[in-house]
DNA sequence: ATATTACAGACTCGTAAAGTCTTTTATTAT
DNA sequence: ATAATAAAAGACTTTACGAGTCTGTAATAT
């Protein structure tokens, strides 16, 4: 099944994040750029870019000169905050009948992807490249 | 979005087992009977109980007092082997341009995603009885 | 022989991701 | 002012696949 996969849409989130970061962020970074890097249409990861900004963790500059920039406070953002801004933060299991929070079965499901967000919380794009320039 | 998400098919492959093994399996138990206790088309539920057939979980029995039942050795089967027999072993993340294992961000969402496997393989059906009992 | 039940495969349907195209808005440079 | 640049918004197309139906075949008990 196809079903239980991350988008590419955050994917490319993901590489354009840590794009960002490392193109110490001076001046913005044009979706061009960071569109050719990933063999992706501009039109399409500008979407992508839109979502991220409207979280709050890039800025964007309209006009000349302008593109995309992390915002401050960068180094504290997650994966599973980039994940979020994409994917949602709805649950991967949900039935349609909802018994309550006495199921057994919701209650192994949400708990086993708690550990995984739990992971995701403290893996940081900045953690990232700490560990890329320390090898 | 929609697509990090278990499938509907994995919501009935969890409850299908978890009626089976309420039901002490001395004789099988139809496919209506499944099915319509989860409101599901029985047509459809049995093309679901065929992949659990086929991975060895549970045996099936035709003509007249057939139906399904659990296997021997079904006490060890986890959720995590039922999620594999329906939505398939392959991971959450995948990139098209695959660049070794030396790629940190594969590295992060994989690890991430081990933590749950590691919880889901760990809770049984069995397990699930067993707190249902004592309570 | 007949009823019962699982299995197999072709098929339809609906929805949402993925991507394109066009227009509008905002900002800078000249 | 005006032109050039770049993001944002929205309508639109394409495509894929989950979800479910329908029909027929194979296996087994009475
Ligand atoms: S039993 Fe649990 S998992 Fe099943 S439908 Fe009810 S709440 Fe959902
Ligand atoms: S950098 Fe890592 S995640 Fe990105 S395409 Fe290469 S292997 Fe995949």
């Amino acid at each position: 099944m196809k079903t239980l996969k991350y988008s590419k849409a955050t994917n490319y989130a993901l590489h354009t994040m840590l794009h960002l970061a490392l193109s110490n962020s001076t001046k913005p970074v044009g979706v061009q750029i960071l569109a050719e890097q990933q063999k992706v249409s501009p039109t399409y990861l500008s979407k992508i870019l839109t979502k991220l900004v409207k979280e709050g963790m890039v800025a964007s500059a309209s006009g000349a000169n302008g593109g995309y920039s992390l915002t401050k406070g960068w180094e504290s953002i997650s994966f599973l905050d980039i994940i979020y801004a994409i994917e949602g933060k709805s649950s991967l299991f949900d039935c349609d009948l909802n018994h309550g929070p006495e199921c057994l079965i919701q209650k192994v499901m949400l708990t086993s992807e708690e550990k995984m967000e739990e992971e995701l919380r403290q893996q940081t794009i900045a953690g990232l490249i700490a560990e890329m320039t320390t090898t």
